[in-house]
DNA sequence: ATAGTAATGATATCGAGTTTTCATTTACAT
DNA sequence: ATGTAAATGAAAACTCGATATCATTACTAT
């Protein structure tokens, strides 16, 4: 049976309260204040039994690692900041994706990534 | 000095046809037609090579080997086939793609990836 | 034709992310 | 409190794309 731990715990309230999508490393940096010496393996099987719960979708983007959000955002897309590596959420969407593609293609889902900085580094 | 071999020709007149983006292991396949017993280490020798020259570029989908197409295609998209694994070029871009990000980002790039199946695997 | 050296291909190695192993810890039903 | 089985953390192993090594092949300037 499935049991509570304050590892689990912690690596759930951080990700409900990022409010960006995280990666495994972000994950475990933040938990680790609350619990000390949590393990990267701990936080890579709480994150896929998040996944498989449904809390959580995961974020992927070219040459990155999987980063993980909750699944109850919406449809929205993302940046990707070049200077500190973070990703945010962006909401609103062109919309009419499918139009894009040529005749005969069937077109699904669609993602679009912005890259640039963040506020915090244009600041810095 | 650079030498012209039969591998490198190939391997670059695979990519200049192709007319979509084409993984180091897609350019092996369609290059050992020509050229056989062609080593992947050898392809990877020319793209480097072919990109260094900016004869191509890198298209990177997430969780995707790299692909590659030619440099000179101007500004488009990609399609990303569920079924069959290839890439293909979508013309055309919504635009104002930097209106999106929340204030404060400063939007340098943006890539837009299509999800779907490709008219091949639609009709197979 | 020959020498010099870039290119090739088989193989080993690397690197980053992720999963597995396993001894130990710990939550939870009893 | 106790037993048992799930969860943890450290380390090893694994995956897979990409790079490096090295003996051999084969362009090309001479």
């Amino acid at each position: 049976m499935k049991r509570k731990t304050s590892q689990r715990q912690a690596i759930r309230d951080v990700l409900a309260d990022a409010g960006r999508p995280l990666s495994v490393a972000e994950v475990q940096d933040a938990a680790a204040a609350t619990v000390p010496g949590l393990g990267s393996a701990t936080v890579y099987r709480a994150v896929n039994d998040l996944l498989a719960d449904g809390f959580l979708k995961a974020v992927e983007l070219p040459g990155q690692p999987a980063r993980y959000e909750r699944a109850d955002l919406g449809h929205h897309h993302h940046f990707h900041c070049e200077s500190c590596g973070k990703a945010f959420d962006v909401q609103g969407c062109p919309g009419k994706m499918s139009q894009l593609a040529p005749e005969g293609f069937e077109v699904r889902a669609h993602e679009i990534i912005l890259y640039g900085r963040c506020p915090a580094c244009v600041a810095g």
